[in-house]
DNA sequence: TTGGAATGTCAACAAGGCTGACGTAAACTG
DNA sequence: CAGTTTACGTCAGCCTTGTTGACATTCCAA
């Protein structure tokens, strides 16, 4: 903010104001709420939770991947992950080989289950989402993920890209 | 852009297609993670975690508010918000006070020291929003904020736009 | 071949959601 | 005025999901 108020640089800069800002970080928690309500509710009543929603999607975006592959995606400590692919595991949604160079290494594949609640959860999720960007239309959709990739740390900034060209 | 409702193949629907709906789904994903970074990161070493900062947060943004309206707005229980207060209240950072047109209700205030800390969190956070909101510019941040709303559920719309209108 | 690094598993604990039950005081209503 | 409803607090207990610590297995390099 050490630019001014009153124009001095020639940019419209309202939009940096501290109401501004405040508005975004309300909207992002409001927000963040719905994007998570629907999978949520489909989850509810089967003993997963939102750690194995976001484990079976990324499962079912990079298939093989290996365990540590997936715990720097999803930025958590590898027993919280163990604890959710231990039962995901088990409940036969999600099966894990050892790797053939490495045998340290479990490469994780969904089961036809898990690809199953997979593509139910991603529907519902979607439906919202599709909901709001066509209510918003293309230029806002362009708008929201510019600054939503700005907001991520540069790490994750990095991971998000590598999965989007991974993805078509 | 403004030519659309001249019929489906008339319209350019490129950014509905799944593979871009899952990619912001996953920018929502990777940006919510940055976005609660750095409060997160203060609050760790003071006994104090996310749920504290949205108590903090909204009793700052409307100050003398009743425990249930801050129930509705953050969308938990009261026994789990109850816990939250108590020991925001216990440590000298909120103050409750009796209703005087209704005893029943409580209302919530911060104290200087809550100020303080309320301050150090919503400065982190504005500071990484500010970033972003500057790398996007106006028309990004826009965008960002109109597919934000569209995503809220019908509610927490609602309860956004009251806090916008009574912000500024 | 041996010690260290990497990968993954098991155990225990804490935060913060949840439900259910209950108590109290104040407000409202027939 | 009596009975009901509302607002709030609290206890008890459960679940999910984060954490650290300890440990086994495997790989690799000195």
């Amino acid at each position: 903010m050490s630019e001014s108020r009153s124009g001095i640089s020639g940019e419209n800069l309202l939009f940096l104001t501290d109401e501004q800002l405040r508005q975004g970080i309300e909207a992002m928690f409001f927000a963040y709420r719905g994007f998570t309500a629907d999978p949520d509710r489909i989850l509810a009543g089967m003993a997963y939770g939102r750690a194995h929603h976001r484990a079976i999607h990324f499962i079912n975006r990079a298939p093989g991947t290996t365990v540590n592959n997936l715990l720097s995606i999803l930025g958590v400590t590898k027993q919280s992950l163990n604890r959710v692919l231990r039962t995901l595991i088990a409940d036969g949604l999600v099966e894990s080989r050892v790797g053939q160079s490495d045998k340290r290494e479990r490469h994780l594949y969904l089961t036809d289950d898990g690809r199953a609640l997979e593509q139910r959860l991603s529907d519902a999720q979607r439906a919202r989402m599709r909901a709001a960007f066509r209510d918003a239309g293309p230029e806002a959709v362009a708008g929201f993920r510019t600054v939503l990739e700005a907001m991520m740390d540069a790490e994750m900034q990095r991971t998000y890209t590598r999965l989007k060209e991974t993805g078509g």
